[in-house]
DNA sequence: ATAGGGTTAG
């Protein structure tokens, strides 16, 4: 290069003829600052390169400063080598260099950092803070923490901002026992009180999860800054202590500090985690009184609470208010909506916002997935990508869920191409999701696989997503297995429970099942609905009736899948009468469907209600609007034929909207020869023979004991 | 050290 021949040639008459009064140097140095002042960083490195002179150090530091906010590895390393080739005493300032080092950081070289670090004749206690920084800096903790007790072993007395930098380092590798020594070793070094100092500790405790550590730094604390206040609020809140989170920010506010706008969202966001309501409120009068009305953070925080807690429209009204709403407002708004279950007014905002962003999209899809609009969520996800052409993992993951909600396979199929063409799949959300799909369309063999893929990240979700699928398949024998697999990795939770509780039901493991409920009552299980539900329906299809009725009326949030578990579950134990009953009650509470009437049928089978049974099959679709399916035709012909309602199921058969399927012919066939109905028999002979013609059936009446008596009446 | 979207059950 010319320059770099020319930068040569400059350094050798130079040499020869010693440095002139005024050196070109102190020109370009003017030069280099000026191109830095207007931002152009590629002049003043070509200033820079074409001078084979040193420049005052400040001409270094600025080059460097702007390198890092540029994020310009190269240009670093060019600034590095004109410093090291053109310094005065064959050794550049320490200073430099150690500033060269966290500028590589900053560029994203840790690598860089390391061999500058590596090649340095003489360091002094800089160089190792700069190090550690540079590690620290580059997410790798473990490499700042090992550099950090080589430091420590060499007798070199370590800065605050390095014990701050290592501290975080503790923090990201959960390791509460370095942090503990480091702790120490500010103690022993005298840097207490220093309320920097003194928050890094309560941070690092907090994010290990030694909550009681860090609250008792906490207190000791004694002039804790709105920092120190915003760090124990948030760490309480990640912790899952967010009544503490809480009770801190009010003694904040008690003793007169004014919050950080974050403090007051962490606060507001373990608000909404518990649905204090009462609490948001206040927190509301209070932020209009010290006029934090304009704060975007807050507001969409606040509207948070108030769509959790369920009133959505003080949340409206907020957000009606805000001075100048953003798209993280409108898309608050829109999560809002979906929270309350108001999916059409979550898709109204979402139409009239001016500008939207892929989270914005994902708000919405959201939403369609957790109200399981499966067919509105695949068509939103693909206008999505078609208007925006922009998805991530958010969005795939979602539209997984919709594959698995309609068992299309195909798509999920495609979906996970598309994540691994873009080396999304990594994600462990993203897997765990993968895993479900698989096992909810039923190739188990592809969800084994996924599974076994994600050995290191494994967790209780992917495990339940994996057993619920063997059972939903028929392999309810292998979950027992499964589970004792899965508790050398993890720990079951309710879901597992749930789950396992339902493969109990379905091939009857009732020690199984019982020792579950005992398991999950000893250990402070709270038992909701869904628990309840398989409990219920594990102990009826045991024929413990008793048992399941007990849970079923120690619950007071009975949803429909648990009435119907319950009435199914007494029709199936005989016990019609208490099923009807049951049903009568439920219907004050919640809408019966096609699965209730399944029960109420089957009620009036075991009590022989026929006519009752009938005016109940009418009802479905004259007053519930519910269609009956094959399940209702197929007890309606158990319940007339099983007491020999022969005119009208001969009647009942002719007005089927389809043809009756070979079980309903085998069933007729077999009542109409215990109660006589020739011509309606031997027409099920004849389908019967005709779908079977290797053992033909032949109709002939049972011949009774005593006289011979039609059941039949109007 | 910066708001808004995501996983499993009857």
């Amino acid at each position: 290069m010319a320059a770099t021949a020319r930068s040569l040639l400059d350094r050798l008459i130079q040499h020869a003829v010693g440095p002139k009064r005024t050196s070109p140097a102190a020109t370009s140095a003017s030069t280099i600052i000026r191109h830095l002042d207007s931002g152009d960083l590629r002049k003043a490195i070509a200033t820079l390169s074409s001078s084979a002179s040193p420049f005052p150090d400040n001409v270094y530091a600025s080059l460097l400063h702007l390198c890092s906010s540029r994020r310009s590895l190269v240009d670093v390393r060019r600034v590095e080598s004109h410093l090291v080739a053109f310094s005065p005493s064959s050794s550049p300032s320490i200073f430099l260099l150690n500033r060269t080092i966290v500028t590589y950081a900053r560029c994203g070289s840790p690598a860089d950092a390391r061999e500058l670090f590596d090649e340095m004749p003489t360091r002094d206690g800089g160089t190792w803070n700069a190090m550690i920084s540079a590690y620290a800096l580059s997410d790798c903790p473990n490499e700042a923490v090992s550099l950090f007790s080589r430091m420590n072993s060499a007798g070199i007395r370590p800065k605050d901002v390095t014990l701050a930098s290592v501290l975080g380092c503790c923090a990201d590798l959960l390791a509460s026992f370095l942090a503990r020594q480091i702790h120490c070793l500010i103690l022993k070094y005298g840097y207490l009180p220093n309320v920097i100092l003194d928050t890094s500790v309560v941070d690092v405790y907090g994010k290990c999860l030694e909550m009681n550590d860090a609250r008792k730094m906490f207190d000791l604390i004694l002039h804790p800054n709105e920092i120190s206040w915003n760090v124990i609020v948030r760490r309480y809140l990640e912790a899952g202590s967010a009544g503490e989170a809480m009770l801190m920010f009010f003694q904040m506010i008690r003793e007169g500090v004014k919050p950080l706008s974050f403090t007051v969202s962490n606060t507001l966001k373990a608000c909404s985690k518990v649905l204090a309501l009462k609490e948001g409120n206040q927190i509301h009068a209070y932020l209009l009184k010290t006029g934090f009305e304009g704060d975007n953070v807050v507001g969409c925080s606040l509207m948070d609470v108030y769509a959790k807690c369920g009133v959505v429209d003080d949340a409206r009204q907020l957000f009606d208010q805000l001075p100048c709403k953003d798209v993280v407002s409108w898309t608050s708004m829109i999560s809002g909506y979906v929270a309350c279950g108001r999916v059409d007014e979550a898709e109204k905002i979402f139409e009239e916002m001016p500008e939207r962003n892929v989270i914005s999209w994902n708000a919405l899809l959201a939403g369609y997935i957790r109200f399981f609009c499966w067919d509105k969520a695949s068509d939103f996800f693909c206008r999505m990508w078609r208007e925006t052409g922009k998805l991530d993992l958010v969005s795939l993951g979602l539209q997984l869920n919709a594959c698995a909600g309609i068992s299309d396979l195909d798509r999920g199929k495609q979906i996970h191409g598309f994540a691994y063409r873009h080396n999304w799949e990594s994600d462990k959300f993203f897997r765990n999701q993968l895993v479900d799909m698989y096992a909810k369309c039923g190739n188990l063999r592809n969800a084994e696989i996924s599974f076994s893929i994600m050995a290191d990240q494994r967790d209780t979700v992917s495990w339940n997503s994996l057993i619920s699928g063997y059972i939903r398949y028929g392999r309810s024998e292998e979950t027992l297995v499964a589970l004792s697999e899965m508790q050398r990795e993890t720990i079951p939770n309710e879901f597992t429970f749930t789950t396992i509780l339902a493969a109990c039901a379905n091939i009857f493991m009732l020690d199984v099942g019982k020792q579950i409920h005992a398991f999950m009552v000893r250990n402070g299980f709270q038992l909701n609905a869904i628990v309840r539900g398989a409990l219920v329906d594990m102990y009826s299809k045991c024929r413990l009736i008793e048992y399941a009725i007990k849970i079923f009326e120690e619950e007071s949030t009975r949803d429909l899948i648990l009435w119907n578990t319950i009435i199914l579950g007494c029709a199936y134990n005989g016990r019609g009468e208490q099923s009807l009953d049951l049903f009568e009650e439920m219907k004050k509470e919640v809408a019966a469907d096609n699965v209730t009437f399944i029960g109420v049928l089957l009620a009036c089978v075991s009590q022989g209600y026929v006519d009752l049974g009938r005016r109940y099959f009418d009802s479905m679709s004259n007053e519930y609007g519910i269609i009956p399916r094959i399940e209702h035709y197929e007890c309606m012909i158990e319940l007339l034929g099983k007491y020999g309602w022969m005119v009208e199921l001969e009647d009942f058969i002719q007005r089927l909207p389809f043809e009756p399927t070979i079980p309903m012919w085998i069933r007729i066939f077999d009542c109409c020869r215990e109660h006589g109905n020739i011509r309606l028999g031997e027409r099920a002979a004849k389908f019967i023979n005709e779908s079977n013609p290797l053992t033909p059936v032949q109709f002939e009446i049972i011949p009774r004991a005593g006289h011979h008596m039609p059941c039949s009446s109007g």
